[in-house]
DNA sequence: CTGTTAGCGCATTCAT
DNA sequence: ATGAATGCGCTAACAG
């Protein structure tokens, strides 16, 4: 720790500590001379505050912390790097929690930020979440939250999304256009608005195409679950096979890909597959993969502006919602 | 921020302030019965301590930082999500920056945690970086630095790092059993470790096999660069076109692969392709890219351990390199 | 076993 | 324009 302190500037200039402080944040009622005198002695020494002393003081930290699921998916990975830039440029420090999808540890989190560790939370729901009770005792606890994908729709604050509903809309009329008739939906169980939404936009744009829905193309897979693979490829082995997969996340499009090259399945050929994604990779994917592209920077980025708003009114987010469109690319064949 | 406090809880138990510190911290000199109390109360009051409070008194904060030079890189958020996981289980919490490759950014970073904002600083150089006055100025502040990756070997402490030399060397040889003669070498300008290492691999594998080094075949790409593309695009179109790339980075690799199609170059047949790549979407690719993968999630869990040993010692890390091998994984074609 | 007191470093109110 | 004094919430030395 930085040895220097308000004391030993003071000393060293026989000043006060309370000249010295005021000095140091251009207090009016501080002479030029004194006020160049302690900046100077001040950056010689490199002179840092306390923050802890500071934040005990003024009852804020300019910390923010983002409570995630996971990290690995390259969505919230480019999420952190959008708020941690908007985080920059306000002066704030950015502390990070991994919930691996699991609720309690999403509930251990946030009752070790009720104590004013942070001025503000940023936070993407673990599929576990069902009872928000600790998000309401955060709000209560006068924290400004502000949700980003995986949203929960029954707390009054502000939320950035996807047109998810639109994407799987959009996602599965494609494949429709394309001439696929007996579309697989893969998508994961838990019960979070992007999922629903998502499913929805699927189910929406079979019935406007007059297509039938069938419970047995809809997988519901557990995170992590090796079943779900094993399951595909039956049906893609059965003779109700599907010439279409629709993969909610690009970890579900690797187990669609794996599955029907192992049941010796051609893409685009035999079945075409879309999936949400946002790795650069999968541009490379030969056949291709059409991709529907979240902008995940943008995303983090508006969220992390929502909330130093707030932070700045010193009140809380308003209770909207702000989406975000994707964006369907289809790539061509290279072979 | 919670209002309930110490004083509040004694004032409540009509104990004192001390008391119920003490007991709340599970000290041997209070009774069984007050202790009971104590905790009944706190728990029903769900009562957190003040952070800051705490780490203003204690002079330790509980938290480490992460000083990241990019995000995007699948093999950085693998990282942190080690090094989080680790600092989860000693209840420490994890501030994150990213220096997007800026060297004044990591001096500013570096220089805001002088004051005992954190206990300890896990680094991965930026780019840039070559004066190391900021990282001296942090372990002289009694500062606890671990470095992982893009490590700096003047620097007395614990750096964990792959085997990059061998990962060249074993690259390159691999792609000169496969027959290739010409074998270019895509890397960044940077002059970081890994860079240095992994194109003294390379070097070393070619002179082992009597190949001559052709400087024009060593490609040294400023980060972000769109000339890398077209340089490397010449140069497959020339006469003297390479018949095997070996790209240190999943960035490049990219670029390699765009190149390599957009010439007309088929993918093994024509020409070879190596690289470092940490994403699971490279086992897609088709033709495969043969990649060489960085245990990262270890790694990241390695560099905190080192880290956490020092802090629970209350010394300094030991000056020492870990170095965890990288594993060569060749896919096969599905086509 | 419990209470009283002091002080971490800082910002701020009150006094001059 | 400057200094003295107070207290943020907590831990720990000292006192009993």
């Amino acid at each position: 720790m930085s040895q220097v302190n308000l004391k030993q500037l003071a000393e060293e200039l026989k000043l006060s500590i309370s000249t010295v402080s005021r000095a140091l944040s251009d207090s009016y009622e501080i002479s030029l001379a004194t006020k160049q005198k302690v900046l100077s002695l001040a950056k010689e020494l490199n002179y840092q505050p306390n923050p802890y002393a500071r934040s005990l003081r003024k009852r804020n930290s300019n910390t923010l912390a983002i409570i995630i699921p996971e990290i690995e998916n390259n969505f919230f990975a480019l999420a952190i790097k959008g708020i941690e830039e908007v985080a920059q440029k306000n002066g704030y420090h950015v502390l990070i929690y991994i919930t691996h999808e699991n609720i309690n540890k999403e509930i251990a989190f946030i009752n070790d930020l009720l104590n004013g560790r942070v001025d503000g939370v940023i936070i993407s729901l673990s599929g576990e979440t069902g009872d928000i009770g600790h998000i309401h005792t955060l709000i209560q606890n006068k924290t400004p939250v502000v949700f980003f994908d995986r949203v929960c729709e029954d707390v009054a604050t502000s939320k950035v999304t996807t047109n998810d509903f639109e994407s799987g809309y959009l996602a599965t009329s494609h494949l429709i256009e394309k001439g696929c008739k007996r579309i697989c939906y893969l998508g994961h169980d838990q019960s979070y608005s992007i999922e629903i939404n998502r499913r929805n936009g699927y189910v929406a744009a079979l019935s406007k195409n007059k297509i039938p829905f069938n419970e047995e193309y809809v997988f519901s897979c557990p995170i992590d679950s090796e079943d779900t693979y094993l399951q595909l490829k039956q049906l893609l082995e059965s003779s109700n096979r599907p010439d279409g997969i629709f993969a909610s996340a690009e970890q579900l499009a690797l187990i669609a890909y794996e599955a029907c090259n192992d049941s010796g399945l051609k893409i685009p050929e035999d079945i075409k597959v879309i999936s949400f994604s946002n790795s650069k990779m999968a541009a490379l994917l030969n056949p291709p993969l059409t991709s529907i592209i979240q902008p995940a920077f943008d995303i983090g980025k508006q969220t992390a502006q929502i909330l130093f708003k707030a932070l700045n009114k010193r009140s809380v987010p308003e209770d909207e919602t702000i989406v975000i469109s994707s964006t369907l690319i289809e790539r061509k064949s290279t072979s």
